[in-house]
DNA sequence: CTAAACCCTGACATCTGTGGCAGAGTCAAG
DNA sequence: CTTGACTCTGCCACAGATGTCAGGGTTTAG
């Protein structure tokens, strides 16, 4: 699919994927009039983009762990797949630093409700 | 305290606390030289909108939730008290939808880790 | 008194994600 | 062929968080 298809497919606006692509965070082929190809998984790999973007990554570190999705197979292959297991366990701390933080948030703001005069 | 020892308390340039102070989200008091005093309080004050800052959040959002801990008391008393629930609400409801989102990320990670070609 | 350390405001600089526009090629429908 | 919808690249703009620098007070130790 080219890039349109795949903004409205993901919601996700052209300007907002090309800069991904740019960035390298997605894969693209070309056609030969130089218009970006997607394939089916793109649209997941978007998704999973906002997920990052909306939990406070930075797309910088979304890329360190693109090379692990970069087509599952030709990435795994070319890198130590330990280097690959680490790429995912850095990811996962960082996710579960994440929880932590907000459930200490979550928390703190329930506390705090509590302390309120009751308004019921 | 002055800005520096709150910067030393909590690890947050000096610079930052005058933007937080700026945006009104810290609550400072001046001395006649127009020093910013801060109490102790705002040492867990500041620690928080890191952890704001670390999940995603924006100072202005924030800035929302900001007229919540100001005071505990002084506060809850000149707003209704279903009002500022309502603020707790909504910025919990705004954490779950977070956590929801690592979660999903987690998950997600974990299967794509698990898809590797077992390294070991 | 003086120097170092600290504080103030204000303005400009940087980085990041994104929007918008310009100028131009491509393609499909009429 | 023309028109409209799409695409390309490149550049400038903007918001948000923070750094940095300038110019100027204040405090404190010696």
């Amino acid at each position: 699919m080219r890039i349109g298809e795949l903004s409205r497919l993901t919601g996700v606006s052209v300007r907002a994927i090309r800069h991904y692509d740019g960035l390298g965070l997605l894969i693209s082929r070309r056609e030969d009039n130089r218009y970006r190809v997607f394939g089916p998984d793109d649209v997941e790999r978007v998704r999973l983009i906002q997920l990052f973007l909306s939990v406070g990554f930075r797309l910088e570190e979304i890329r360190e762990y693109g090379p692990c999705w970069q087509g599952d197979a030709s990435v795994t292959q070319t890198i130590p797949a330990d280097q690959v297991a680490a790429f995912y366990g850095r990811k996962v701390a960082q996710i579960d630093r994440q929880l932590a933080a907000l459930h200490t948030l979550r928390t703190q703001l329930k506390e705090q409700m509590d302390r309120l005069p009751n308004a019921d």
